[in-house]
DNA sequence: AGTCCGATGGTTTTT
DNA sequence: CCATCGGACT
């Protein structure tokens, strides 16, 4: 293959990009423009053209899907195996990074990842000790805290003594969770990047050497970067001029977990010399989609500046439908869902969109009640579950056996009569010698401790974890996860359960088994690993999917921040309402509203073909009855891309007129959508909504002071404003 | 040890 | 409204 091969496929940006000489490039990619095509072509030129090798590349994704397509497009495209290269997730070239440099990095050999329920236990219990009501103190308040000082780069030590209470104290559970998890040898995820970027910054020739070796670094999804990530790449980079960046600040989505929108704006401050590419011609939506994505988004400003086009053609208007109620809303949409698939559309090329996972409910409801197929995606994934998560535990504690959550997790999993009182005491007796629980549980029973029963029950666990440990060094990985399985007794104690869950929990495990058989365990990539710790690896950073690959022709149910990157012909955009979408918390926020303003960018992007928006005018939430506002994101878009749905006029609607009518926002009459108007009583407004022809034409209106009203246009006197 | 009941609170999520 | 959690009870 040759360079002119990797090109030709392109467009004029996109070969810009690819081709751009070897220095710090920014790449603005619009959504649907062809990001991850201009990233694989990139490093498939590095290769082919610049005859970089693949041993000298590394590609950093956020999530595992995206780095495994990355590999497999650019193998496909070189039509060879690169192995040698470093593709992967910040976390898991992290994770890579630690194993291989475990003693610099001050970790033992054995360090495990663990997830964010096992550390929200540690926290939980650690606040116990330290005396802290969790009513005054939420666990999950001091974990997000931890996370976020973790994500800036932060360490307990280096905290600033800012003399505020909440600050003392949380720097208190944050020193002793460090700690706890130095001692167990367990690594959360924010630790995994903090650690990485110690690692390096730390050790001169460990980062001499790796400056060296990666010739180009590449990033997808730069916008959602955090201050760690960032200033990892920095250094990997620094002197180099060797950053290649692909995002798009208008899809940043997630500020409020520490990603920095900001880090686009400063990257062109830390590489002066850096060429800057734009992707603005979209291949996924139709024409009006994209005006009211652009039309939309020019609200925000600090924006890096793009727009959107597309040689498709304008396709189908945008529909918007308001509806009575959320119960109106489900029906509607999934009504015309039923149309699709009459018309010969799949299911599958169908999303509901919603900002809040409560929102499905009601669309599950109505499609159940009609029989559609259709899939919700969020909720417990594989390795999350809580079967899965005790096997593991067992798979841990016989390669580590001070991990403490782990232990905490199974001593009396299932049940083995080992109770509170004795546990209490092993705690008791782990913290003030600074020991593991593991260590605490032996030392106890050496001293004899405990009464008979209990501690021939703590030593039953003990000799059980032992022998696991024993076995394993003889059986293949698959072999020692059904030992594990069977002799801790825990399929027993799902064949107990009640019928249907513990079934479900029996098959989970044997998945397990399945899994570990199918794992590709990859020596020469495992750094100083086993077969064992690489699963166990896998499983903590690689969750799997959320439920089995169901295949059958199903309607996509997601929320607005899953559906990043993905696309589907028809898309229902639903719920915009104010407090809902833009939600409660960000209406009185500048910078959120703006969030929440890409977050609907994204959505309307996602569609190719067609995009309804739908907004309900009551809503019944948390028990009580509301009646949101139109969405102000409505009022933003380009009012000749939009046609108004006024399907059923039998429905139990507040004004309901005699015929089902469609009329066109601002297409005739006096008013328009959005337009400020004043009335004698109740002062100024802004038009909400309208219906009706003649006689019987009504506008709704939202009066700054006297809330929403419908008022008789015959009647009312109303001027604009 | 397991079940029941009342209080509580309630965006968004990957690793 | 309704899911989740912790405490109390059996």
């Amino acid at each position: 293959m040759d360079a002119s091969s990797i090109i030709t496929s392109l467009n004029d940006d996109q070969r810009l990009a690819v081709s751009a000489p070897m220095q710090a490039m920014l790449v603005l990619a619009g959504a649907g423009s062809g990001k991850t095509r201009v990233l694989v072509h990139r490093i498939a030129w590095h290769i082919q053209v610049n005859q970089i090798s693949p041993y000298n590349i590394l590609a950093v994704t956020f999530t595992n899907k995206a780095a495994n397509e990355m590999r497999h497009r650019i193998e496909d495209l070189l039509e060879t195996p690169a192995h040698a290269m470093w593709i992967g997730t910040f976390h898991g070239l992290a994770h890579r990074l630690l194993r291989q440099h475990a003693k610099q990095a001050k970790l033992p050999d054995t360090f495990q990842v663990m997830d964010s329920d096992d550390q929200l236990r540690i926290i939980k219990r650690l606040m116990k000790n330290l005396n802290l009501d969790d009513s005054k103190w939420p666990p999950k308040q001091a974990q997000w805290f931890i996370n976020a000082q973790k994500d800036e780069g932060i360490r307990a030590k280096h905290m600033q003594d800012s003399g505020d209470f909440y600050n003392r104290q949380m720097k208190d559970v944050y020193l002793a969770y460090e700690d706890v998890c130095q001692r167990s040898g367990l690594v959360d995820f924010a630790e995994l990047l903090l650690r990485a970027h110690e690692l390096l910054r730390d050790n001169e020739d460990l980062l001499a050497f790796y400056k060296q070796r990666f010739q180009q670094v590449h990033v997808d999804e730069f916008q959602d970067t955090n201050t760690i990530q960032y200033a990892w790449l920095r250094l990997l980079t620094e002197g180099n001029n060797n950053l290649f960046v692909v995002g798009d600040d208008d899809q940043s989505i997630y500020g409020w977990r520490g990603a920095k929108i900001e880090n686009i704006f400063n990257f062109q401050k830390h590489y002066p010399e850096h060429g800057i590419v734009r992707l603005e011609q979209n291949y996924r939506s139709s024409g009006h989609i994209l005006k009211a994505a652009n039309t939309l988004i020019a609200n925000n400003d600090n924006r890096m500046g793009k727009e959107l086009w597309t040689d498709a053609g304008e396709g189908q208007a945008i529909s918007l439908y308001s509806a009575f109620n959320e119960q109106d809303e489900a029906y509607f949409v999934v009504e015309k869902i039923r149309q699709w698939v009459r018309d010969g559309g799949l299911r599958s090329d169908t999303a509901i969109l919603y900002r809040s996972n409560a929102q499905s409910r009601q669309f599950e409801e109505r499609l159940m009640t009609t029989a559609t197929p259709y899939r919700v995606y969020g909720g417990l994934r594989f390795f999350e579950r809580m079967e899965i998560k005790n096997a593991l535990a067992y798979l841990r504690l016989s390669t580590n056996p001070h991990d403490d959550p782990s232990f905490e997790r199974v001593v009396n999993t299932p049940t083995r009569g080992i109770g509170a009182k004795t546990l209490d005491d092993m705690r008791i007796l782990a913290r003030e010698q600074q020991l593991s629980l593991w260590q605490a549980a032996l030392a106890m029973l050496e001293h004899n401790q405990l009464p008979a029963r209990a501690a021939n029950a703590l030593r039953g666990f003990l000799n059980l974890i032992v022998a696991l440990g024993e076995t394993t060094k003889e059986l293949s990985l698959h072999e020692t996860v059904k030992q594990v399985v069977e002799t801790s007794g825990l399929i027993e104690l799902y064949k107990k359960e009640k019928q249907d869950k513990g079934e479900a929990r029996v098959e989970n495990l044997e998945e397990l088994v399945n899994a570990a058989r199918l794992f590709d365990y990859d020596s020469e990539n495992a750094e100083n690993m086993g077969e064992l710790d690489m699963f166990l690896a896998h499983a903590a950073l690689e969750a799997g999917e959320m439920q089995g690959e169901v295949d059958e022709d199903c309607v996509q149910l997601m929320t607005l921040h899953s559906a990043k990157g993905l696309e589907f012909k028809l898309v229902f955009l639903v719920g915009l309402e104010e407090g809902l979408f833009p939600s409660q918390q960000a209406l009185d926020d500048a910078g959120r509203l703006q969030e929440e303003r890409r977050l609907c960018y994204v959505g309307i992007t996602r569609a190719m073909q067609q995009l309804y928006l739908t907004h309900a005018e009551s809503r019944r939430l948390y028990g009580k009855d509301s009646y949101p506002r139109a969405s102000r994101f409505l009022r933003e878009l380009p009012q000749e891309s939009i046609q108004e749905i006024r399907l059923r006029a039998n429905v139990s609607r507040p004004a309901a007129n005699s015929a089902p009518q469609t009329k066109s926002l601002g297409s005739k009459g006096t008013y328009k959508l959005g337009q400020p108007v004043r009335h004698e009583k109740f002062g100024e407004g802004v038009v909400l909504q309208m219906e009706g022809e003649g006689e019987q034409e009504r506008v709704q209106i939202n009066f700054r002071n006297a809330g929403i009203k419908w008022l008789m246009l015959a009647y009312a006197k109303l001027d604009a404003a």
